[in-house]
DNA sequence: GCGCTAACTGTTACCGATAACATTGACAAA
DNA sequence: TTTGTCAATGTTATCGGTAACAGTTAGCGC
């Protein structure tokens, strides 16, 4: 490999045609105080003109702080494709524009030991937005450690642990109550409930929600009507038959996610029934394949973009003051009507 | 903002314990010879009981090598909802696993007159992948500067300056010839066209392949049938409508991209008519939404992640080996049917 | 036993920034 | 004139590594 000598310019270039000390061009870069406007006015002349650019790794490592924030995601292979999370990255992507921040993205395999915190070591992360931990193991130390070193971080979705943390979430209850009661005004009665995945932050939630509100709105309380899912595509579709297979059929299927409301679709235009005459199908989350789908599936739209840039938003306030206590945002959702109801 | 003193391992924390230098335990970190096997099982037993990490800020800024791959996207607030790029990212973050590099996400705003150049400076980014330029621009002051300072790139898609660079697309003629082969052997004559985004490496191709092959297959010659899209559902549903209205309808329409086929095909059921039977759809990408559409979209995939794998393949290439010659790799795509032809 | 070389280990400078501390100089007060 | 104060600037150590080079030791041949 080539090395090359030309190396770009740094704050001593400056320092040397301006005729003063690299550390007074550092106070003029970093706009602090005890320099002269006029001397100020010169070097950022002199630094504009020669093109400087400040060098974030020289900073990150006497500051011990990286200008970034870190996404750890766990390991799996199709992490990017799930729109799901894709809009909850555009979201992250917003807020880094507005701090000022890079975007770094790691995937941690706890099977191979990865911790959080050794991420955040290694490439001095200090702000850290933690997404769908896996739950079947304990990551209490692992938060200890950050939080003992000054490393700031957010949950996405919210955090099962007992510590006190920020997260953001969405209101699941409130999306529940929605796409019940909606369904409700249209006079059913009779409404089947594919579950999602019970490891999950939101899919217990979503599912106690449907336990009281079903009762709450009147509808029928019968174990039959509900299916264990786990948010894909697939387990939607191994899940629907059941329900259409009953003696007295659902008249609405409420699924806990738009993948697995996708699929109990498929499965219901398999078998000759039509949307939303013979059954209607509401989903939850409004992922992007919603609007696609035919007919346009009615679901509880999360606002992922939102959750995303709120995520960034409340580590940094973590970061800007200490007295700052970290909360657990739940965002209010939306009902998005389209025809499958 | 605290402070932490409490700092983590480091390799002379580690040298400290082991009685030796600590560049000698940079030696073993490095894997590197003059150390003997004994000393070197001691100080690597040291290091991970002590829970050594190194710190690769450290590294970089000695080495002016970051272990990234910088992917630098055009300013889009709505980027990451293109599930098009998406399915490249994902490739790229196989591929950052595979050669153990973190991946930074920047967004370019020319009109600031930030530069390729500038993000690898000021983040000592050694290895690029450069996605979707704006060619209304000309950057190859900015690719002279990327070669000039020895960082290594590829283009995603292909490039269209002059320079030879690494870059990766798929073979659109070929996939235009899939395409219209399918269409000839279903008894199609009559195909309209709906061209993409004209100002894109990849528009112009598919156009004049269809130009070129359309003739070949006997197809009709006849300028009414083809459309000027710009890749996006908008404009698919803009231009389906004078498609539709021709006195003379094609039997068949190949859209440039699948964003515009749904959009046609929208129009198209909106308008009572039947797909496939009054009218067939065809697409090209194989994006996640070709799936979910009512009737399924018959496309030409696109590999985009094995796309977005290579593009790091070959800047990892050019960084290994001074000889290697840039080149532009055309991935072969694939017929995937569905239900829409 | 001596010198030479190979194998290993230690010393030190450096990457490009920040920051604590030292120094300078101007000006006001004693 | 002397002293004190404070703003402006310079000096130097430092972050955690890497690498050139210097130094030490062991083993070998003569």
């Amino acid at each position: 490999m080539k090395r090359f000598e030309k190396s770009s310019i740094t704050i001593k270039d400056i320092a040397k045609k301006a005729g003063v000390a690299h550390s007074t061009v550092s106070l003029v870069m970093n706009d602090r105080e005890h320099v002269s406007p006029k001397l100020r006015e010169k070097i950022l002349k002199i630094a504009n003109d020669m093109g400087y650019m400040p060098n974030m790794v020289a900073r990150s490592l006497i500051s011990k702080k990286s200008s970034t924030v870190g996404v750890v995601f766990p390991e799996n292979p199709h992490f990017f494709t799930i729109t799901y999370f894709l809009m909850i990255i555009e979201g992250i992507q917003n807020a880094c524009k507005k701090y000022n921040r890079a975007l770094m993205f790691f995937s941690l395999d706890q099977t191979k030991g990865e911790s959080y915190y050794q991420i955040s070591r290694k490439w001095l992360i200090d702000l850290m937005i933690i997404m769908n931990v896996d739950y079947t193991r304990d990551i209490s130390k692992d938060i200890q450690d950050l939080r003992d070193n000054g490393i700031y971080f957010s949950f996405l979705t919210k955090y099962l642990g007992k510590e006190k943390v920020n997260s953001v979430c969405v209101d699941n209850y409130e999306g529940v109550r929605l796409a019940l009661e909606y369904l409700a005004s249209q006079g059913h009665k009779r409404v089947g409930f594919i579950a999602g995945n019970p490891n999950s932050a939101d899919g217990p939630e979503r599912f106690q929600a449907y336990r009281s509100l079903s009762k709450k709105f009147g509808f029928d309380q019968d174990e039959e009507l509900i299916a264990q899912g786990d948010f894909t595509f697939e387990s939607g579709e191994r899940e629907m038959p059941k329900l259409l297979g009953l003696k007295k059929r659902p008249t609405a299927v409420f699924a806990a996610s738009d993948y697995m409301a996708i699929g109990a679709m498929r499965v219901i235009k398999e078998q000759g029934l039509s949307i939303p005459k013979d059954i209607s199908v509401m989903g939850f989350d409004n992922t992007l394949e919603a609007a696609y789908v035919e007919p346009g599936l009615t679901t509880v739209r999360q606002p992922l973009q939102e959750m995303g840039e709120k995520a960034v938003d409340l580590a940094i306030r973590s970061m800007n003051d200490e007295n700052f206590e970290p909360q657990t945002l739940a965002i209010k959702p939306e009902l998005i009507k389209r025809q499958s109801c």
